[in-house]
DNA sequence: TTGTAGGCGTTATCAG
DNA sequence: CTGATAACGCCTACAA
């Protein structure tokens, strides 16, 4: 800036107000000015800035873990809307782990990013965020927070899955759900169950397994549900790894899917295209749950002062292969 | 600091010394400083050390897309081993726009990276790195790089793609190639028409067809492959993607994989295992390539002054179910 | 072994 | 409208 300033024959103060328009300038002075930042190819130094400012354009994102093939889409869908706001992203990946997590989120902070977007880990109590920038928190809202946050209608989502099976004349169903301390696994189960109420289905406890969200928990517990008498027909499924699993377990059953069972699953990534038969899931729709977060955030970082909000964005039933009508 | 200093009644720069180590202290001021810094909960300024220092524990990375399933264990190698090293990363996604990539390359500048991870788009000419941070390049790197650089042996992957196909029998093979401006396609094919040679087996040209590494691309370059005469017994496909597509082809054709046509692929992402048949395919070290990167990077931040360097990582054929012994 | 002071590149304040 | 000047928080000579 100095030297720009000295090139253009004016003071610091003005190169500095002609950059932020931050005071009006006269024309031929600004003119010289910004002829000289671009002879000089200069660039604003995010740091200093940053210290000046007491915030830099830098997003903070933690995250479990980027190779878990739900969390790409949602990293993209934050960059994109951020990017369009001149803002950057710093990624953190703290695998479920609480003091990773809270390492990153205090190392993050005294990079003064303007703000934090957070999936938070699975059993995280966050303190209610006192001083430092805003938060969001995002897919899995712990129970005591009280800031923005944006979600997934998980019951929703399991209710329409329940519908469908119901609907295609399953009576008979299993459930391999997600771990009993994670809300959005919870929540997927209840509402399923509410439409099996509401139809007048019952399913006995046994019926519903607990599983990890990972691949080899849905095999096991699939392999569980085969077994039971009478076996049922459709099982809902509340991951698509989960989904993998249990036509691993079908397969290695000497079973078809969707001929001798049904699926149903939760998530609608991409590969369930691709596997045999193509997996008819409830579409989480990840890309939106960033871009939302992010638009949130951004918000709250310009300084809107409404309360503190929560976004629920709808599923979506992704028919394709797996169900069969009874 | 300033608390800090006068809480354990010390000066300013004794604390600097006791948080740097920069300069040995007394014992019992040592603790004293300790004790302050642990009562405040202080953490050190990431702005203010970096504006100083002129440089931060920032790592940038530009990336085409996060999106892209061949990126996020790249990535993750690339955090890890950052974190290891407490640093922290800023991950760009490009969208393999030249303009965006620079633009970024630039932006990231400013705030002062210890380094820079590349993936360059595919058409970049890179400025040789003149000042700056070190930057290493991944995957594909452009012609005229003189820098550090960690790539793939795709050419011996698509030489042992072939040497597979050719020792369980099959003569007439077909491949569907990446598109011809992206080294990574080119080196596949060269090693794969290598092998052939080698055999003493040909491939005329219009068995090569042209594709986009994406599914799209694979699904009619197949259809096109199978109606050639004869027909190939065994397909190549460059990419996993392009495998999805093909077995779409080979479905719609009303053929079967493997029992009328084989299929080998490159890359080996983890969906590959759930297709059905589940692809044979050239796996990439993804996760290594960005962990190694990231090391290449560390070690020239840390000063090391050996000549720029390649580091080239080994492919691994991984068999699964899509080829059949003739 | 400890303390002091200057400066990293910006922005904000305030006086001309 | 323009230009000094004082911070922002930290590091590092250098002096004590």
């Amino acid at each position: 800036m100095h030297d720009i300033a000295s090139r253009a024959d004016v003071s610091l103060g003005t190169v500095s107000h002609v950059i932020n328009g931050t005071a009006p300038v006269r024309d031929v002075l600004k003119k010289r000015v910004l002829q000289a930042i671009d002879d000089l190819g200069y660039q604003p130094n995010h740091l200093s800035r940053g210290l000046r400012r007491n915030q830099t354009n830098l997003i903070g994102m933690i995250i479990p873990d980027i190779m878990n093939p739900f969390f790409p889409s949602v990293v993209r869908g934050v960059e994109d809307m951020a990017y369009k706001a001149s803002y950057r992203l710093l990624l953190c990946n703290a695998d479920n782990d609480v003091q990773k997590e809270t390492a990153y989120l205090n190392d993050l902070r005294s990079f003064l990013p303007a703000g934090i977007i957070l999936i938070p880990s699975l059993d995280h109590k966050i303190a209610s965020q006192g001083a430092g920038p805003p938060v969001v928190c995002m897919d899995r809202v712990p129970k005591g927070w009280k800031g923005d946050s944006v979600t997934v209608a998980n019951e929703a989502g399991g209710h329409a899955a329940a519908e469908h099976l119901i609907e295609m004349g399953h009576k008979i169903i299993g459930i391999v759900r997600g771990p009993s301390n994670v809300v959005t696994a919870e929540e997927r189960v209840t509402g399923f169950v509410k439409a099996m109420k509401a139809a007048r289905l019952s399913i006995s406890p046994e019926y519903i397994q607990e599983g990890q969200f990972d691949r080899e928990s849905g095999y096991t517990c699939t392999l569980r549900l085969l077994n039971m008498l009478p076996r049922p027909t459709a099982i809902f499924t509340a991951s698509d790894l989960m989904a993998t699993g249990a036509l691993a377990a079908i397969k290695a059953s000497k079973l078809k899917c969707p001929d001798d069972i049904s699926i149903v699953s939760f998530d609608g990534l991409a590969f369930t295209e691709l596997t045999e038969p193509a997996l008819t899931s409830i579409f989480q729709p990840s890309y939106q749950l960033g871009y939302t977060a992010a638009r949130l955030l951004l918000d709250r970082i310009n300084g809107e002062d409404f309360p503190p909000q929560n976004v629920m964005l709808d599923t979506e039933l992704k028919i394709r292969d797996s169900v069969r009508r009874i």
